[in-house]
DNA sequence: CGGGATATATAGCCTGTGCTATGAAATCGC
DNA sequence: GCGATTTCATAGCACAGGCTATATATCCCG
């Protein structure tokens, strides 16, 4: 009963079709699944770099959200390893989400500048990015920083 | 106890900044949302037109899902006016739906040419295209429709 | 025109991500 | 050093979107 990866030989040859287009769709979902923490952890490092420390109350200011559900948040991103938190000090980054923050931060930053290279107004361009940006694959991302590059020049 | 849209005059001038931050949060997490109804509907549209009908255990093969997850989702776009269902006959498009499904399908369309206009492989362009799709606004994506037109001609 | 194959519906579970209300703890200005 | 303010934690709710297992309904072919 293993998922039959080839079958179906000549009559209908939609199936290799629906096989690729779900395989799509699931990174997509994947993708989505992992959106919130990258704008966490990419969050949190603006914010202790502009601000000197990141706390929940602020975290949550910013996203938007309830304090309660930076709070819950926060306890994953911690289990995951991603970051510490020294209550009533603020949250920190630990190695792997310095890492993780700094890779986010260079595609989020590609990803707008890309657009506003386009012609985009800054506006839209800060919002559309920070949705696309998740979805930008290392190949696109080159091609966004290469385009940005020969515009500038 | 309403929200202050304009508090700290001078001191603290990062304030402006967070609420438009945090709206730009906000939108995205609305695009999420409805990320997945457009994905329903655009694809339940291509099969209407390729295979002549959209079968519930169709679409949940093309999208990699279960199809109790896909039965519980065409409920909800029924009752949202998108779908009508017509038992063991298919899946059909309201107006509503055949107009939404137009729209993505054209977004769709833009974007995914637009990466393969930057020179990315049809895989990757592909797979990008159906994350980025959903938080393309209506200026960005005007300017990726310019650019194609420009470099195709 | 029956009966196996196929399609759909339903129940019940899990996880993630929002929320409010509220309690507890720490900080800090006085 | 104490009390108000701020910060954080927790409980409990809702809803979306996955899943499996299973029941039911329809189709269609021999
Ligand atoms: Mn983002
Ligand atoms: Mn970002
Ligand atoms: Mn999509
Ligand atoms: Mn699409």
């Amino acid at each position: 009963m293993t998922k039959p990866v080839s079958q179906s030989p000549s009559p209908e040859d939609a199936g290799i079709d629906a096989e690729r287009h779900a395989e799509g769709f699931q990174k997509t979902r994947n993708a989505r699944r992992t959106e919130l923490c990258e704008d966490y952890v990419e969050l949190i490092a603006e914010l202790i770099s502009r601000e000197g420390e990141a706390r929940q109350v602020e975290i949550a200011r910013r996203l938007g959200v309830a304090q309660p559900t930076v709070a819950r948040m926060l306890k994953r991103l911690a289990e995951d390893g991603y970051i510490q938190q020294k209550p009533y000090r603020g949250v920190f980054l630990t190695r792997t989400g310095e890492a993780l923050a700094a890779e986010c931060q260079r595609r989020h930053e590609i990803v707008e500048g890309f657009l506003r290279a386009l012609g985009i107004s800054d506006e839209v361009a800060r919002h559309d990015a920070e949705g696309m940006e998740h979805h930008v694959s290392a190949e696109t991302l080159k091609a966004f920083a290469q385009f940005v590059a020969t515009r500038t020049v």
